[in-house]
RNA sequence: GGCCUUAUCGUCUAACGGUUAGGACAUCGGCUUUUCAAGCCGGUAAUCCGGGUUCGAUUCCCGGUAGGGUCACCA
């Protein structure tokens, strides 16, 4: 309520550790939702802070994935903005000007300890059943601080802090929470915790959202903004998602797969949206599938959930095929070739292969499968498959005798689905079943147990084709 | 283990003290039908347990249980 006439600024902070998997993907898309619903904006960052961990080629991967979703940003690493850089690796003088500060405040010391001295010291703590605390080890008199160790920050209050976050409510932690946690550490980067905080001050990032991880560390962020005298955004504690098996939060390890994967599947950027965007949030009115604009519209960040969400990928298809369903036809049919040969790339086999898939990539299933052979070359089969269970061969093949004059008859332009089912309705409901009929049709233009329909096979193939296929399935009843 | 936190059908969720606890996915059945798919109709299925507060608790409070998070020179 005091951000009612302020601009909202949110922003998606990935370490370029890697790929992008669904839990950081969400996250991104309420970053974005959020923004654009308030006309604010939205920042992509990158927090590449622990060279160690950096994997080669993230940040252009990261940039791929949001790309590919459409979650368009207003600043970033490669669009620049108003307070770029927006790498933590090109920032390090900002952080550097606020430990100054916070140094002549009193309220950061280098820290003496080599990082196995500290080991040692956690390890006893640990031996005694004793929660560790750097700050029981507190040098009497620490050295100036030139760079070469780690800056520490110094906890002059110890208490147990409590807060509202925006999601949560009211939270609160123990006072051990609280310690003397490192700044910048001896190679230069800062660590999260004081570069995240900086840089949204800079920034002026008015919401943060984040998984349910950072409500432990968050004492330690309230006591730099309080050390520094700094106004803190508003925190919003987004639920985790759990993976598919088990009950523990969705990571690299389990299942969470690279978002890009999802691309390569065939999924809908769309789809996975707002798919993802139902982990964790729904709207007020139970809508359950939205575009991304109407998803700008409906979210609220008062309907974020509290409890954690699993990660369900029958629930996806679905959304995904819902999706396919409103796409308009131009741009699912160019979405339906990418996936096939040339000789199939047809829009008359378009509905039929829609309803048989919930993402592009079971096309490729179909495709092997030779559930589209029948589009460009003869079935093979055998004669017995033509015969319907109640009917003989001599009875099949009249019947298909009758049906070929029927369509024989037939102008090529009138050579539609309906037409033909009413055709052959007309002629199979004579007989003791339809089957009797229907059966061999579909067969003679198929040669597939399963398999569309007669109607809309005999359409596709057109007339000329229809005849051929029924004279092959004659002949071979003729011998 | 300490601290923090969460708890409605199998799954995602609605309910903001009073509902036959609603919807969606999945599942099952039916319709349609020559098979498959799609579509339509319908069914099964949930408030973790125990105490309070209240005329009345899914909802508020306490305890238990179970789950999750965190205790880095990672974010």
């Amino acid at each position: 309520m005091e951000n009612i006439d302020k601009k909202v600024i949110t922003r998606f902070a990935p370490s370029p550790t890697g790929f992008m998997h669904i839990g950081n993907v969400r996250t991104a898309i309420y970053d974005w939702a959020c923004a654009k619903k308030n006309n604010g904006t939205f920042i992509l960052r990158i927090e590449d802070t622990d060279k160690a961990r950096e994997v080669e080629g993230s940040i252009e991967h990261i940039i791929k994935s949001l790309k590919w979703l459409g979650l368009n940003w207003n600043e970033g690493p490669d669009i620049g903005g108003p307070n770029a850089p927006y790498k933590q690796s090109e920032r390090l003088e900002s952080y550097l000007k606020y430990a100054k500060i916070l140094i002549d405040k009193g309220f950061a010391y280098a820290d003496p300890y080599t990082e196995e001295e500290v080991e040692i010291m956690r390890k006893k703590a640990e031996e005694e059943k004793r929660p560790f605390l750097y700050r029981d080890h507190r040098p009497e008199n620490p050295p100036i601080w030139d760079g070469t160790k780690p800056l520490r920050f110094k906890v002059k209050d110890i208490k147990s802090y409590e807060w509202d976050d925006l999601v949560r409510g009211h939270l609160k932690a123990g006072h051990e929470a609280l310690d003397d946690f490192i700044l910048i550490k001896s190679d230069g980067y800062p660590t999260y915790n004081f570069a995240h905080i900086i840089d949204d001050l800079e920034m002026g990032v008015t919401h943060i959202l984040r998984g349910d991880e950072f409500i432990a560390s968050t004492p330690k962020f309230l006591s730099v903004y309080d050390a520094l005298e700094i106004k803190r955004p508003e925190f919003v504690i987004l639920p985790p998602i759990m993976g598919t098996d088990g009950r523990k939060k969705m990571g690299k390890r389990d299942g969470a797969k690279d978002v890009l994967e999802y691309q390569k599947e065939g999924y809908l950027p769309e789809a996975m949206i707002n798919y993802l965007a139902l982990i964790g949030w729904s709207p007020v009115d139970e809508k359950e599938i939205f575009s991304p604009k109407e998803l700008i519209e409906l979210f609220d960040i008062n309907n974020i959930h509290i409890s954690g969400g699993k990660y369900n990928d029958e629930k996806l298809d679905w959304v995904n095929k819902e999706h396919i369903k409103r796409l308009p036809s131009d741009v699912l049919e160019k979405y339906v070739f990418e996936w096939l040969p040339v000789e199939l790339q047809n829009k008359k086999i378009i509905p039929l292969i829609v309803e048989r898939i919930s993402k592009f990539g079971d096309i490729k299933i179909m495709l092997e499968g030779g559930e589209l052979d029948f589009f460009y070359k003869d079935p093979i089969y055998t004669k017995d498959k033509l015969i319907y269970k109640t009917t003989t061969p001599k009875q099949t093949l009249k019947n298909l005798e009758e049906a070929k004059g029927a369509l024989v008859m037939t102008e090529e332009s009138e050579f539609t689905k309906e037409n033909i089912k009413a055709i052959l309705m007309e002629l199979s409901d004579k007989l003791e079943n339809r089957g009797q009929l229907l059966h061999p049709m579909r067969f003679a233009f198929s040669g597939l147990d399963k398999s569309p329909d007669p109607f809309i096979l005999s359409e596709i193939l057109g007339k000329s084709e229809t005849i051929h296929r029924l004279d092959n399935a004659i002949s071979l009843l003729n011998e």
